[in-house]
DNA sequence: ACTTATCGTTCTATAATTGGAACAATGAGG
DNA sequence: CCTCATTGTTCCAATTATAGAACGATAAGT
């Protein structure tokens, strides 16, 4: 009986095929297809049903494939122990984020760890899309969510709770009709992030809690942020982004906040991680950096930004 | 990685060194000690003191011994749990069927099936049109088919052959021009299930092995087997329909069959699994189950139709 | 109704692992 | 002090697993 067949098989059912298991593993797909036979013809049970095109769990394949999972975990975690008696806190850590977090938070998280860290290799998956975490073999995944998070299998760990507001250039500022009343902004152009929907509108909180809803037309949409806040500083309309995001264009006065006393949105950023695998040193370290240090930055720290300021 | 090799060390920290594992495991030793090494190179920590004479854990040993034994349990654990799924009859059998299968045949077969079999859970999916079964995870299929099925990859097995026959209610009969001649039957109101073609007609057989194709009006199409026999049995019109559904109305009178020595059609009825390999108990129990009962029910087994007749 | 891309499996020369004997190191018993 | 049995390690022919191409099957795209 040879583990290894457990632990090519897990990944498998983890990758959804023998090709896409290949692939992560960087083996040929003709060893995957040998082991996950013998592994068959010892339990003398069938764990996968295939065809050439897709593969599928069987029952027995689901219920061995869910412990094996749990003991190539405690495998992992055995060979954490000993390197952390070791010190050595090395591997990589695959970490997702939003494009949007990429430019503006984690820039100036990633370098330092790092530094800090000089034999880990971080490998970044800056996408817009939720991926699935196990599939794409992402240890750390940082995202921003409205509501809980409903995914059980993952652990969730809060950093910190971010503010949206609405942002335009000065120029355009001065052609609102009305700067303190969110109706007034009803229909001016308005770039959002995404794909807009037909009804676009803005969801707008005040400072008392009084709730708004905004209907815009909208001008531009994109995925990149950085692009919609350069189309607000050419006074192209106005924009909901995440305050950080921001931060600088309005200390250099390219960009003023509209509406000071309403935000657009509060999201919860969370880090999530599948799994045990976090008591792996590097992710581990990778785990401590961030929730250190993220919070600073989404909040804007305000000592840095003065000094800035000042300088 | 090879976790083997975790195994290997586990086995020599137990049985307290390099000889006693190797006798216990019936391997040679110098396998043990190849493998311990490499796991020390991996992890490139001294697991194992040694001298000739004798056997330590060193620190880091016992640490990585404590986790690696936790996690070679848990794939005991996935190992036992196959072996009882395998050595029990329990799980789930999915089912795929017609719907007039389901509901003029299986529902003599299932509850039985359920009674003998207490442990096993069923989940039965009545679908007109054939699914991928392995995309839907579908262990057993019942299917009716005219030709030698094409699909290669599946493993087909013959239940029975079935005839269709046409009825209509008696009193319908008594307005038929001549219920002997097939021509004549032309033009008739059809009662058809599925979706009607264009130009529909019934594809009769003589005794003599005479073929017919005989045009008709169609009146009323539909899916469902029952709908289309009590549309008949209301005289609406003709309609083909396989001879053991009609059973019990033909008994009670509610239907007649209309040229008796003429058939509809007799198509073969077979059971299709996605492999043979490694085959669930559970399913092994349905298999022979449904070989065994579903030929006299489809056949409409003469003694049970009779003890029900003579009540 | 084609072509194309991708899937899992199979084939075979090649590379890696293995078993068993020989090995040096060690300590027990006389 | 000197066997001698037993320890873990090393060596090399024989076995076994492997990589990569070829393969048949299957969807999707055109």
């Amino acid at each position: 009986m040879d583990l290894n067949d457990a632990f090519y098989f897990v990944q498998i059912v983890e990758k959804g095929g023998f090709s896409a298991a290949a692939r992560s593993l960087n083996i040929p797909k003709s060893r995957l297809s040998r082991r996950v036979r013998r592994l068959e013809d010892d339990l003398s049970v069938r764990l996968l049903q295939r065809t050439s095109r897709i593969v599928t769990t069987t029952e027995v394949g689901k219920e061995y494939y869910r412990h094996a999972k749990d003991a190539l975990a405690r495998f992992e975690i055995a060979e954490a122990a000993v390197r952390r008696k070791t010190n050595t806190i090395e591997g990589t850590v695959t970490v997702s984020c939003s494009v949007g977090m990429a430019q503006f938070a984690l820039d100036q998280i990633l370098p330092r760890f790092l530094q800090d860290n000089p034999r880990v290799i971080v490998v970044q998956r800056a996408s817009n899309q939720m991926e699935d975490l196990i599939k794409d073999g992402v240890d750390v995944a940082i995202r921003g969510h409205m509501d809980t998070l409903p995914d059980s299998s993952l652990i969730q760990t809060r950093l910190a709770r971010v503010e949206w507001h609405l942002f335009c250039s000065p120029k355009f500022h001065d052609t609102l009709d009305q700067a303190d009343d969110p109706i007034a902004l009803a229909n001016y152009p308005a770039l959002v992030l995404g794909r807009p929907r037909a009804t676009h509108q803005w969801s707008l909180t005040g400072g008392d809690g009084q709730t708004a809803s905004v209907p815009c037309r909208v001008r531009f949409a994109s995925d990149d942020m950085s692009t919609l806040k350069n189309a607000a500083a050419l006074s192209l309309g106005l924009v909901a982004l995440p305050a950080y995001v921001c931060r600088s264009e309005v200390e250099a006065g390219s960009l003023v906040r509209v509406l000071p006393d309403w935000t657009a949105g509060h999201p919860q950023i969370s880090l999530l991680m599948p799994s045990r695998r976090g008591l792996l040193p590097a992710i581990e370290a990778f785990l401590h950096h961030t929730k250190h240090e993220l919070p600073a930055i989404l909040a804007g720290d305000a000592n840095q930004s003065k000094k800035e300021a000042q300088r």
